[in-house]
DNA sequence: TTGCGAGTGAGAATCATTCTCGGATACGCT
DNA sequence: AGCGTATCCGAGAATGATTCTCACTCGCAA
């Protein structure tokens, strides 16, 4: 089954409507390079490297990659996480792909994404309220990182 | 008032036995250089740049704070965090400065050590486990990042 | 059609980090 | 004390991810 056939819940068209509008607030385009790159994140569920984007789109620069990658952080719409080794890793804002949180593995470096429970969520903002106004910050977001072993790695 | 007049409270003597007994036991010594970064680390209170570490330590090479860093981490007692710039920034392990999470300035970049209370310590722990358990992970240790801005940053 | 501003791609440049290597230093052993 | 060996040190080169440059192309509007 390909992710083409579902991607009704993956990258619904209001998204990229989304994007559109605000890349024209900007005189940018969106530019079909750049569609392309939102739907790799989207489909892939979890924040991906230079390299993996690259093997999955054939063909495509480098460098265009990176500026594009730019050119949607500088709008809001890509964020760049930091994981174990030294590739960045880039995923669509939680304003388009929902609230989510990384499981690390310490090993392999991979990262995943969990959705946490309304119940915890709850908690996390509360505390991250609390805590922060203790030092003068104004917290506008959080995200939790879980670190450990992935199944695969579990297995040594 | 130099920080060595106080440093009966911020590096307690069993933290550098400790460090000391580990590089033994790896055939590497505990050199004064080591004990300098220790200390700095253990002084500064939160995650610290190379260039901070290299200007608060005049003369000191910059490879070799690497590669005392990086000798560091391999046992243990360093920690590599990332923050929003594309510096590298290293703290002591959590299990000698002690448990905490991160306050990280959205704007410059700042990061600020937070402990958190044991209300929702107890909460993060339980879902840690709880969530990575659902995707086959064993979770050996977790992080909340605090993103915003900071009190300085807030003035504008 | 023409003009202009944005986008593209190849390669060079940048910059944090890691590696290399000759010389200095500390610890174990006799 | 003297020696041998393994670790450490510092300076600079090398690496590698990311960013920049620049000439060319493309899309849109008058």
């Amino acid at each position: 089954m390909s992710a083409q056939e579902t991607n009704g819940t993956l990258v619904p068209p209001s998204v990229h409507e989304a994007i559109g509008l605000r890349l024209a607030g900007l005189d940018q385009r969106y530019t079909p390079m750049r569609r392309v790159l939102v739907e790799t994140l989207a489909q892939a569920g979890h924040p991906v490297t230079i390299p993996e984007i690259l093997s999955s789109a054939p063909g495509l620069p480098q460098s265009s990659a990176y500026r594009n990658l730019t050119a949607l952080m500088e709008i809001g719409v890509v964020r760049r996480v930091a994981g174990a080794d030294d590739h960045g890793r880039f995923e669509l804002a939680e304003e388009l792909s929902g609230h989510h949180h990384h499981l690390v593995c310490a090993r392999c470096g991979k990262v995943e994404d969990v959705h946490p429970s309304p119940r915890l969520e709850r908690a996390l903002g509360e505390a991250a309220r609390a805590v922060a106004a203790e030092q003068g910050y104004e917290v506008t977001d959080h995200q939790l990182d879980l670190m450990g072993l992935c199944p695969l790695c579990v297995e040594r």
